[in-house]
This record gives C-alpha cells, structure tokens and sequence, in this order.
DNA sequence: AAATGACATGACACCGGTGTCACAATGAAG
DNA sequence: CTTCATTGTGACACCGGTGTCATGTCATTT
C-alpha cells in the first residue's frame, strides 16, 4: 500500500523533491525547521524511499551475490548467515547464487547473473575464491569481490581465512600425543585449496614429531560422505590397520565411524577418529567427533563488510584486504589414547 | 564493462528507443528488416537491458524474499534450490530472509524486508505459513505469497505441500507390520503445523490396527537433536521398554540411535527406530534411519511457479491454486521385526 | 480516386529518486 | 552601504527503461 512518494512527501511538506531529498540523506543545508517538517510528513505518510529508483539514480543495485558450489548444506547456510548480517548492517540485499565449478557455463552463468541484477559485488566461498578463471573473469567486468577461506593471499582482493593448515597441525599433534603413530589421512576435493592445506598440516605434524610418513595410509577422498566410505573401506582393511583416521572433513570422518561400526571395531577404544569442520553431524553421532571448528559466519561477515565498505567508502584505502581468523580444536569422544 | 544503454543501441541501429524496446520485449509491429538490426545491435555492443531501469518502469523488483525459521539446514537448501529453479526460468531472482519466529519484532523484520527490496512476492515456509498474524499482514499489504507445506488449505492462497499425514499413517504401520506394539513417539516443534500432522498420522495408524494407546510413550520434543536426545533418554528407560520409536524428524531419531547406543542397545535388533524427512544425516549415521522423503525442492518449485505465474499472467485464473505432492517411505535399517 | 484500416515507427511523458546549478536570503567583512 | 561568502532552496535534467498517442506508409476496399 505505502504509496506515498517523494513527490508526494514533498506537496505534504510544502517543499521541493530535492529538499525531500535532502533530509532523506542527511545532507548538510537544510535548515532544522524544514528538516522537521519533511521528517513529519515521513511518518504521518509511512514513506519509505523506493531502493529501485534509488538504484537506477546510482546507477547501484544495492545487491551482493554469494557464489557457491559446496556439498555442505552446513557450511553454506553458515556462510549465509554470515553474510546476511553484513548486509542488513550496510542495507544490501544477498542473492545467492549455487553453481557448478565444473560446468562448462561456469562463466556463462555467473555472466547471466550479473547481467540479471547488475550486482554490486559478489562474494566468493570455495572452490570458486581460488578459481583464476573466474577471478581475472570478474576484474576483467569489474565486479569488486571478496574472497572467504581461500588457499593463497597472492593478489590484493579482500580475502578472509582461517588457518586451516595450522588447525590440521594441531589436530594431528593430538592423535600423535595420544599416543597414535600409524595415523591415516583421508584427503578432500583437488579442488578445494584447502584440501592441500590440510594434508600439509598433517604431514608437518608428522615431520615435527618424527615418525615416519606411509604413503598407503593416506587415501583420496572428495568430501563427500559417500568417498570417505570408500576410503574407510581401504584404510581399515590394511594390515596392520592405523590406530587413527583423521578425515579432511566431518563427513568423511562421519562415514570412517559408520564403516568401523560395521566391522564392530570400537571407537575410541580400537581406532581414534577426528574430522575438520565442526558440521553438525560431528555432534549428531556417537561418539562425536573431534574435530576442528571454523569461524564460518565471521569469516564470511569480515569479508563482506570489507567489500561494502570499499565501494562505499571515503577512498579511505584500508591497508588491511586480507585477515586470517582463528580455527578452534574441539575435542569430543571419537578419540582417545592409543590400545597398547 | 558492458556500457550499452538502450540509447546507445537505438542510436547504433538508426532507430528510436522505442522500437528497441518493442524489439527487447518481442513485441508485434516491428519489420522484421528493422528487428535483424537492432538486434545485430544488441550483439555488437554486448547490451543487455537494466533490470534496475525496468523495475522502475514497472513497479516491480523481480524479487521473490524466501522467509524461513527452521532448525533444519538441509531442509533449508533444499528450499532454496527449489525456489531458485523456479526463479531463474521467470527470470526473478530470490532473496532469503531468515528470521526468528518468536521474536517480538518479526512484523517489523518483515516490513523492513518488504520495504528495503520492494519485493514482488514471498514464500513462506514453515512455520511462517500457519502463522496467522503473517498472512494477515501480507494480506493488508497486499503483497503476493505462496505457502510451502502449510498445515492447513482454509484460505484460498497458493498452496503445496505434502501429505505428511498420510506419509505418518505409513510408516507407524510399518512398524506395526513389523510386530511392533509398543511404539514411542516424539512429537516436533509446536509451531509447526506437521507437528499435529504427523501425531495424528500415528495415532490413526493404532487407531485402525486396533492398537491401544498409551499416552506415556508420547514425548514431546522441537526437532532439534538435542530435544531428541532428552526425549529418548525418558522413553528408553520406560519399563516396560517401548521395541519401537517413531521420531517426528531425523535429528531427534537420530539422537534416539545415540541415546541406545550409550545403553548398548543394538539397533534394530533390539530397538526399531523411524524417523522423518530423509535428511542427510538419515544415511550418514549407522544403521540408516527408516524415513519418509518430502519432495521438498518440488513443492517450492511449484508453489513459487503459480505464484510468479499469477502475477505475471493473463488473468487466467488457474483454478487450481493448492496442491498436494506424494511423500515416499524409505526403508534402511534402523527398523526390523520385533525381536520375540 | 478517395476512404479505410493494418502496420511500422518515433516523440514524449513518466517511473522515483539524485546531481548540478542558479538564485534568494542572510550575515560578516570592507 | 556595498561586497562577498555562506546557507537554504528549488528548477531542471538525468538514470534506462516502458506506456500512450500521433503520425506516416502502405495495401485494400468502395
């Protein structure tokens, strides 16, 4: 119903559209008399500016996009929620925006999405933050962009992460000092940077603890629940079998405890598991699962704000682009001292 | 950089703005001489039309808000591809719009929605769309919705959902086909319209297998797995012990499988257990849960198609506003027969 | 040959805001 | 009492499309 214009805001007040205008956007010379006058007639006609005009005037959409192609429901509602706070803060709108890293219309599609809306600004989770395609795709058209959780800081956009090699290291240390020697890992997606990161956090845990790596006891998973099945098949059918899993991710860790339920072996007691993630299934099996926990809302709510404020902003040219936040060992039931 | 603007396009072909746009909108009375070159036009100078500017002319935003408060991750994305589906084909795009039922303030969180974006049309999902106060304001606002498994059809609004009901009759009869008689049941969230659906789905299944009662196996839980663990922890230790539970939601049957497994109570030789949704976590935990599957991404697709159709179309006047989808049992193996 | 109507096209106002600039009123400085 | 900033205000064009209506060109009818 509010159909009360400027135009409209402006006859009710007895002044101008411009003058409207004015007091709509706090700007200076409007004389405290008028500003009251106008700000009357806002609410005794329940106007509220129309954000299209707006956006055409500025040649602005007041929209970011959220680009996206991640199995977890989890992480991406996480980096939803994240995201949605920046915006409200700022008065943006978040569009999101699931597409498939491995289509060929991958550029295609992101092109029709920005030609659909004439977005503001987009904001990349993995795999696409470390996608050089799209990347130099977008600065090529211009778009700004912020980067969460990507695997290299090498370029000057915003980019915020955790340390996902150093919480693998962590985490590592922990089976190691629970007295694990023969720890198994199950690596993530290629296409996802963190996998590398992750897999070079298990190997410097090893290196600094000095026991040797087994190449056989590391396995290619993709993130998935169903890969980590496959994995877990191979791993604790080796002989001698690991006293330990550690799995990229907590779907995978999740699927290493449905298969060692399946061969009746004991966890913790027999076989120490731990994921990476935090995702709700860690605490929605038993036993839970170790694992690590990221700062995904903050994480997403950093960048975003960053992004905002730099197109926004007074050219105040933060030197700060890129952040690193801190990950968080969470310890639960799925591990344990080595059965000597 | 893509800078064409209609006028740039019009000036290009050697035609007026005008006819640009009949050419854009496909519009009758264009020689089809003049529509080769505008639209040789439109290729050479990479122009796509401002979907800003066009709203502006229309009064419309091409924006569909998705309002959503549900504990459930999964059953949230899968609101979202559904809807997304059904936006991209219109060529509208969706904004999400979580926010807390509860809260004092969700009137005005709609209305600030409503006037930030100016959106075209909403979807509610549940709890949302039994939400009287909701529909009322919308109503009064005369803003178009579509409702996303709503508990009741008693308003002529567009409607899908599910025949969750039926889908609780099914499978509690499963159980009892199974030998069971003592079947616990945890009831969801009581804001949720399913919440009554599914109980007395259970209830009619006794009803017509001449099964008795028993109020004491009925617990009440919110759909969360928490709430699941603390119901399962009151109906296990029950004696005599229920062989059966039957959870409103996977979560809280998942919680059940932890609670029974921490009294070393196999499942399901010992304890059938049957939830509800199919969400992930029903086959990523061990035994797999036995379920019903919603076709959660179809129903919002369908319900947001009639909405977007109804305003954009051609009075038509579809009569068939409301419509029910087919739910399916799943069966894993969280359910057997009753041990004798 | 004049009248009629179907088709093709463009001029122009409009959607609801914002930017630019001109101008009047006010007060301070010379 | 001028001169000149400073402040407050409005007229007007503009953002990039769409709707309305007038006009011009034909081919068809009488």
């Amino acid at each position: 119903m509010s159909k009360a214009t400027i135009n409209s805001v402006a006859k009710y007040a007895g002044v101008s559209k411009k003058t409207v205008s004015r007091v709509l956007n706090e700007e200076p010379n409007v004389s405290s008399a008028t500003r009251e006058k106008v700000q009357q007639a806002f609410k005794d006609l329940d106007y509220r500016p129309n954000p299209i005009a707006r956006g055409l005037a500025h040649n602005r959409s007041f929209i970011i996009g959220c680009i996206y192609d991640n199995p977890s429901k989890s992480y991406i509602t996480r980096v939803q929620t994240g995201a949605l706070s920046a915006c409200h803060e700022k008065n943006y709108n978040l569009l999101i925006h699931p597409c498939e890293l491995r289509g060929q219309a991958l550029l295609d599609n992101i092109d029709a999405l920005i030609r659909r809306t004439r977005l503001d600004g987009i904001v990349l989770t993995p795999p696409f933050c470390d996608k050089t395609e799209v990347l130099e795709y977008l600065k090529s058209k211009n778009i700004p962009y912020a980067r969460v959780a990507p695997g290299t800081l090498d370029d000057d956009s915003i980019s915020v992460r955790s340390n996902d090699e150093q919480a693998a290291f962590e985490i590592t240390e922990l089976l190691i000092s629970l007295g694990h020697k023969d720890i198994a890992f199950i690596k993530g997606h290629p296409d996802h940077s963190s996998t590398t990161l992750r897999f070079s956090g298990y190997l410097n845990a090893l290196k600094k603890n000095n026991i040797e790596f087994k190449p056989e006891l590391v396995d290619e998973g993709n993130f998935s629940y169903h890969s980590g099945e496959d994995s877990a098949r191979k791993i604790l059918s080796l002989s001698p079998r690991p006293s330990a899993v550690f799995a990229s991710n907590d779907y995978m860790a999740a699927a290493v405890l449905k298969v060692a339920s399946q061969l009746s072996l004991k966890v913790p007691e027999e076989m120490s598991i731990a994921g990476f993630d935090n995702a709700p299934i860690a605490r929605h099996i038993w036993p839970g699962l170790t694992t690590i926990a990221q700062p995904v809302e903050q994480m997403t709510y950093t960048a975003l704000s960053k992004l905002i404020e730099q197109f926004t902003g007074q050219d105040d040219e933060l030197p700060l682009h890129q952040e690193t936040l801190e990950a968080q060992l969470i310890i639960r039931e799925s591990t344990d001292k080595v059965k000597n």
